[in-house]
Formats: C-alpha cells, sequence, structure tokens
RNA sequence: GCCCAGAUAGCUCAGUCGGUAGAGCAGGGGACUGAAAAUCCCCGUGUCGCUGGUUCGAUUCCGGCUCUGGGCA
C-alpha cells in the first residue's frame, strides 16, 4: 500500500520548512492543503513558500487558480488525489502540507462528496430571507424538512443552514443522507500524519511577529495590486486574514495601526480554530518545536517516525 | 506645597442609595462534509490601592497614607 506522508498545524508553526527538509531526505514532493494559498497573485499574506525556499521541491496545489475562481473542498479532494497518484508513479514521495482541516480531513477520510453542485442564486435568495425574517427563519425551513440536521446546526449559522437547504432543494435527501453515503469507502493510501504543535505563548508571538514581517514586506501593496488587476473585495479570496483587513485600511474604515493588530488577532483566533480541528484527529504524531524555533531537532524526530512506520509495512 | 479627579478582571471601564461585583476587548474551550484563513456556539472570583474608624456587616460612608492623571503655585 501507497503512502502518503501528512504534515499538520496552526498557521506559524513550521509546517513548511519541516516538508521542504523531509521532501529532501525521501525524495518528495509536497502537495499544499491551504486554502488560500491555492490563488496566484496572493502571496505575502498567504505565507507562500517562495522559489527560494522550495529548494527545488515541486510543490502542488500553490498557484493554482485566479483570486476570482471558485475552490472548495472537492476540487481539492479530487486534484489532491490526482496529483498523489501521479507523483507515485514517478516513484516519489507524496507529502501534503497545510492547515485547512477540511481539506485534511476530506483526503484521509475518503470522503466521497456527492454530485450536488453550489447554487449561487439559491443562496443569495436564502441569505436574503435570513436578513429580512432573522436566521430562524431559514432554520424552521430547514427543520421541516431535514429535523435532524436542523437540530445539529445552530441557528445562527447561517451559511451552514444554507448550505443544507441547497442540498435538500437540489437532491430532495437531506444533506445528512449524503454525509452518511458518503463514508464508506476508506483511502487507498496508508496515511502518516504528523502534527507540529508549539507552546501558546511562544506560538502567538511568532504569528505576530509573522504579521509584521508580511507588512513590512509589502503587504499593503499586494492587496492594491489584486484591486489593479480587478479581483473585488467580495471575492471568497479577499475574505483570507490579511486580505479583508488590508481592504477596509485602504478603503479608509480603519487605521494602520488599527489593521495590524486585528490581522495578527485574526490569525491567533485562526491557529486557535485549527489547533481545535487537528486535536480531533487521534492518529496524529504531534512533534513539539521548542522555543527557541530551532526544528533540526523535530526534522530528526519526525523523519525518524516516518521511517519506523515504513518498516512496520 | 495646595486644589480637583481617579485607583475594581490581563486591558478599558461600569456598579453596589452599605449585604463581597459586571460589560466590552484580550484570552480559553468547542463544532465543522461543495465559502473553511469562512461560519457558528459556550466560558467572567477578582486581596474592588493600603490602613484605621463608624456599622451586625464596608469595595461602597468618614479619616489618614501611597500611587497616577490634571490644574494652581
Amino acid at each position: 500500500m501507497n503512502c502518503v506522508i501528512v504534515i499538520v498545524g496552526p498557521t506559524a508553526s513550521g509546517k513548511t520548512s519541516l516538508s521542504i527538509e523531509l521532501a529532501k531526505r525521501l525524495n518528495g514532493e509536497i502537495i499544499s492543503a491551504d486554502s488560500m494559498q491555492i490563488y496566484k497573485h496572493m502571496d505575502i499574506g498567504t505565507a507562500k513558500p517562495t522559489l527560494d525556499e522550495m529548494q527545488g521541491i515541486k510543490h502542488y496545489l500553490i498557484d493554482e487558480v485566479l483570486p476570482s475562481e471558485d475552490f472548495n473542498v472537492v476540487k481539492f479532494k479530487e486534484l489532491a488525489n490526482k496529483y498523489i497518484e501521479e507523483i507515485i508513479q514517478k516513484d516519489k514521495q507524496p507529502i501534503i502540507v497545510g492547515g485547512t482541516g477540511l481539506y485534511i480531513s476530506s483526503l484521509i477520510n475518503n470522503i466521497n462528496f456527492s454530485e450536488s453542485e453550489c447554487d449561487w442564486e439559491l443562496r443569495e435568495t436564502l441569505k436574503k430571507e435570513a436578513e429580512e425574517y432573522g436566521p430562524q427563519y431559514i432554520h424552521d425551513k430547514l427543520k421541516l424538512v431535514d429535523a435532524e440536521t436542523a437540530n445539529n446546526i445552530h441557528p445562527n449559522n447561517v451559511k451552514r443552514v444554507i448550505r443544507a437547504l441547497e442540498v435538500y432543494y437540489q437532491t430532495q435527501k437531506p444533506i445528512s443522507y449524503h454525509n452518511e453515503m458518503s463514508r464508506g469507502v476508506p483511502s487507498k493510501y496508508k496515511f502518516i500524519l504528523i502534527g507540529l504543535s508549539m507552546d501558546r505563548q511562544h506560538l502567538y508571538e511568532r504569528i505576530d511577529k509573522r504579521v509584521d514581517i508580511m507588512l513590512e514586506n509589502g503587504l499593503v501593496d499586494e492587496v492594491k495590486s489584486l484591486i489593479s488587476l480587478g479581483f473585488a473585495d467580495c471575492l471568497i479570496s479577499m475574505q483570507g486574514i490579511g486580505y479583508k483587513e488590508i481592504l477596509s485600511y485602504i478603503n479608509n474604515e480603519i487605521t494602520l495601526e488599527e489593521v495590524v493588530d486585528i490581522i495578527k488577532r485574526g490569525s491567533r483566533r485562526y491557529a486557535k480554530r485549527q489547533i481545535t480541528w487537528f486535536k480531533r484527529i487521534n492518529e496524529i504524531k504531534w512533534f513539539s518545536i521548542d522555543n527557541s524555533g530551532n526544528t533540526n531537532n523535530t526534522v530528526e524526530d519526525a523523519k525518524a517516525y516516518i521511517d519506523r512506520c515504513f518498516a512496520s509495512l
């Protein structure tokens, strides 16, 4: 059975450098599982690895689509599987690296997404209904057709209520039914899951510092150039942390000082959510990075762990 | 040196007509199947500056002290 190495962890935990180090030692190629690095022209704010940092290691699913294009977990899973296959064909080691929990889960659980498509028009209609009559209104609608799902989604979580209704209207079956069907078949790969963790306070210091560096490296100019390329602030890609905030700054809604604090706070909270997500995945073997930020030991430990996994196959 | 205002949660502050206190922010925990860097849910005990006094009882009233603003010299 073919092995796929997966490296996860919160933002700024050192996934990129570990992955490149491992790729060099294992004759590997890297597939990014990051919902923002997927976009072209969004480099600084997504902490995308530079060509220099990549050290000649081939990366997939970075710069895959334009910021104006739709991308989602279904496309991710499809493409990631395709690239895993390609890498294996070349007799190389696939390494998945990323912080987007949903994308990682879709792969390792081999979620089999049903055919239902996005219906943006319907979503917009439902969204307006929720705004006009309150979120409870569409939640009640969901309750009528899919009480089980309605029970599991808080009425205020409008996005997920809308999605559940969308699936029901398209297929006449509750989303809980689709979710049940999507489980089933386990993946044909063996995943070796590696998590990077760090003392919380230290992680936050790293995040704050990284945001400062993004600003120094020209994040504001990057956003301005995205605007001039015609990528508007209503795009999903522009909802990324660092981008939506800089847009408010450019629109004179807040000062630069405020913007920096808000981006830092947003990144810290994001890291917390990532940690919550990954904590649930029991198969992850965690490696902690000490406060000096030195990852040499981590690389050695992770490599030794991977060797043991390979040996036990 | 004098006058005034303040001192309460990590921060900014509210409040208790005397019965030991609560908001926002920060922070913590959680959920997550086609927007996921999105979206959503839950979580507030702290010598109420120190010290005397009055009182059954003081963070609250009174006195003194310390500190921080602001004003006058």
